[in-house]
DNA sequence: CGCGCTATTGAAGCAGATCAAACATCGTGG
DNA sequence: CCACGATGTTTGATCTGCTTCAATAGCGCG
């Protein structure tokens, strides 16, 4: 059961053969749907670990898909910047955009990775003939939405272990979607990049970690973290480790 | 230019002559596309202040479009609630629960308030038929994104009294918007629903809003807000009042 | 007029930030 | 192969901004 998972394949292939279609947008479409939109999702692109896909400010024109490898969305302002998201396989990259035609925030590929190309104008046209394909999109705008509400929650109102449990929950959860070991995970991101997702400081998050590994929960060496009791995660995560009130 | 600008009409008006639509969902749509939105369009819905538009878990049949009056969206944890927005006349409600079919948080009525009724549905049709229509629900859903990607930089990284600027700022902006006074504020919230959007306490509301005052930033009585300095605040929201780095 | 709710202000405590220093890891070139 | 520097991680000590707790004051409304 813990055997290596295989990466996305390398050859060029269509969402038909994609691991990932599951996730992404062609999920649960009809066949006739799907060979429509294999047709406007447009080559692969290859983005070598660090190397920005797009940056904010840059013109929208194209939605991406990710096919393999993970990315962090980072937003710069004056003097601080904010991790809003880690995508993995099946995410969608861009969807800010499409209010203002330009991308509000930067994506890094936090390894060698590949998104698929989806030209915005042609899955707006298609979208409109296909009404499976149009709900698809739609829930996948909302979803996002729902994504960002979970994160406002949590800086909001989580305090700092609450929300490093709840980010090794969602991760986790993540991984399990997508077939991969859910409790033996190999962090792609730096301590500063879940930092500066979790609006803590890298500080804060190692300490964290450290007492996450003494009390057992979990182990830890560099970037490999272990799972051993996602129970006690989930409890901190709902509140627990303070004044439980009614 | 300090006149009280007209509330919306209270009879029943379709879309063509409605204030808001400048601000809402038929946004720089051609005549004939208005006329078709018109038709999906139900009846209002007057709720009276305090109460439930509708609440997390609710099943999910339509969007809803503020014709007048002031809600906020509240999102309900173990121990704690976040306050997501603050809506006005022209703002849509509803898009987070697009993704699974229930809503996401729970929408209340700061004051006596009127929707009105989008089945989704029907809309989903209507968008498949009319291409500006369709860009324009996609930019609106973007524009939620953006707003909370905003929201999600602000809980993250600003301190409390870059936190409440902004806020001021971002209310003064929509109220100009909507060709209202935006020097001249009339709260519709009360200090702890300030304190659930930006992540702090009630009390802490209170003190920075009395150093604004003290400042001469800002003059306040009650829930009535007079901005003075907004050159100020932009300075404050921008991160001044410390160590501005490179 | 007095009750209940919202708002204000003060004092004390604490969670997390900041500053600082050691330490591991890794790719690179001698 | 190892020395090296760069980068990322860990841990400690101190500091502070915000929370918490508490008490008072305004305000609306029956």
């Amino acid at each position: 059961m813990e055997m290596k998972i295989p990466l996305p394949k390398e050859e060029d292939g269509p969402c038909s053969y994609c691991d990932m279609s599951r996730l992404c947008l062609p999920a649960g479409l009809p066949q006739s749907d799907l060979l429509q939109l294999e047709h406007i999702v447009g080559s692969r692109r290859a983005v070598p670990r660090g190397e920005f896909l797009y940056r904010q400010g840059d013109p929208f024109t194209r939605l991406y898909a990710v096919r393999s490898g993970h990315w962090k969305t980072v937003q710069r302002g004056q003097g601080g910047c904010l991790v809003t998201g880690f995508q993995m396989a099946g995410d969608l990259l861009g969807l800010d955009a499409i209010a203002d035609g330009s991308h509000g925030c930067d994506a890094v590929a936090l390894e060698n990775s590949e998104v698929c190309e989806i030209p915005f104008g042609r899955l707006q046209e298609l979208v409109a003939a296909l009404p499976a394909l149009l709900e698809q999109f739609h829930r996948a705008l909302s979803r996002e939405i729902r994504r960002q509400q979970a994160a406002l929650y949590l800086l909001g109102n989580a305090r700092a272990e609450q929300r490093l449990a709840l980010f090794l929950i969602d991760l986790s959860a993540r991984y399990a979607a997508r077939g991969m070991p859910s409790e033996r995970l190999q962090l792609r991101m730096s301590r500063e990049d879940i930092g500066a997702h979790l609006g803590l400081t890298m500080e804060c998050v190692c300490r964290l970690l450290a007492r996450f590994r003494k009390e057992g929960w979990i182990s830890l060496t560099g970037r490999h973290l272990t799972i051993h009791n996602s129970a006690q995660l989930a409890a901190l995560a709902d509140g627990a480790g303070q004044d439980s009130l009614a």
